[in-house]
DNA sequence: GCATTTTATATGCCATGTTATATAACATGT
DNA sequence: ACATGTTATATAACATGGCATATAAAATGC
């Protein structure tokens, strides 16, 4: 069965890198499961950006993620319900809250940092090693390469980094 | 403010590209606005794959998108809702639902072939011109052209084709 | 100092995707 | 022919994102 949106080429590039973005969150899934914290490949980011720039306010996450400040604040909510960040209103500016990480996640940041995010690296890289050429052909071998071999096939099986 | 996702390079490439293609999407709308049916571009590529391969069951549609069968049978149902494809029992396997474009659902692709379509591909491809190198450099090139200059800026201002 | 505007966040509604599961029709083995 | 399994589709529950808009706090202009 024909591939209709690797046929339409540019004229449907955002549906396929929609979908090879979820398809990688997906497999990224797997490798992530083994955390003791059940937690969606699509919220580490947001774990990311505060281990990296420390405390933000919900705007300035929004920005340093490239998204939208509502769909922040969600994200934020939930984060916090697993008691993972907390949102604590500013002292000056009363509008703002700004967000940290807690305790728990700054634990949960660590552990995946050490022992599961360098495995995902890791496993994109060799999913996109000896990429070259126009961008459509880029994309086709990624797609192709994760038909054959899913991320979690392509983690180094020896040590953990 | 560092844009983390793009900072995070590998590890965070299946969010980047969603984003990525989120955003084409949404520009490639603008282009798709002045039709006559109000229609979001996602909805187009199940448009194209019948008008491409004619018509097919749900879960051939699904296949043939790289989706899965509920997305699938959701979005003929509102595209039927509207008029633009209709979902036949089919004679022989009662299970299977054919699904096909309506006249009303042929001409707006026709519509959209003739006026829209080489647009949103000619704008992409100005997008993606003169792209080479790794992967990652590639798509910061496409992240800061579309923020430089967006789908709609990029057609062609002279002819329609 | 108060009216107005701007800014930061929250919320409602919707779009679109997923997985898990239900249901109905077909296929198969005895 | 009937029990069993398989297949095609539908539905439910959830996840995540967007836009539009509401609300509250701060800033601004007279």
């Amino acid at each position: 069965m024909e591939d209709v949106i690797r046929s339409l080429g540019y004229l449907c590039l955002g549906s396929r890198l929609k979908r090879i973005g979820e398809q990688l969150q997906a497999d990224a899934q797997q490798l992530l499961d083994g955390l003791e914290v059940p937690l969606q490949s699509s919220q580490y980011p947001l774990l990311a950006a505060l281990d990296r720039l420390g405390p933000l306010a919900i705007g300035e996450l929004a920005q340093s993620l490239g998204l939208t400040q509502p769909g922040v604040t969600r994200s934020v909510s939930l984060l916090a319900e697993l008691g993972l960040v907390e949102a604590i209103q500013s002292r000056g500016d009363q509008r703002r809250r700004v967000v940290s990480l807690t305790g728990k996640g700054q634990r949960l940041v660590d552990v995946a940092k050490r022992d599961v995010w360098p495995r995902i690296e890791n496993a994109v890289a060799d999913l996109c090693r000896d990429l070259s050429g126009p961008l459509l052909d880029q994309l086709a071998a990624i797609e192709d390469g994760l038909a054959t071999a899913p991320l979690d096939r392509r983690v180094k099986t020896g040590a953990v980094q």
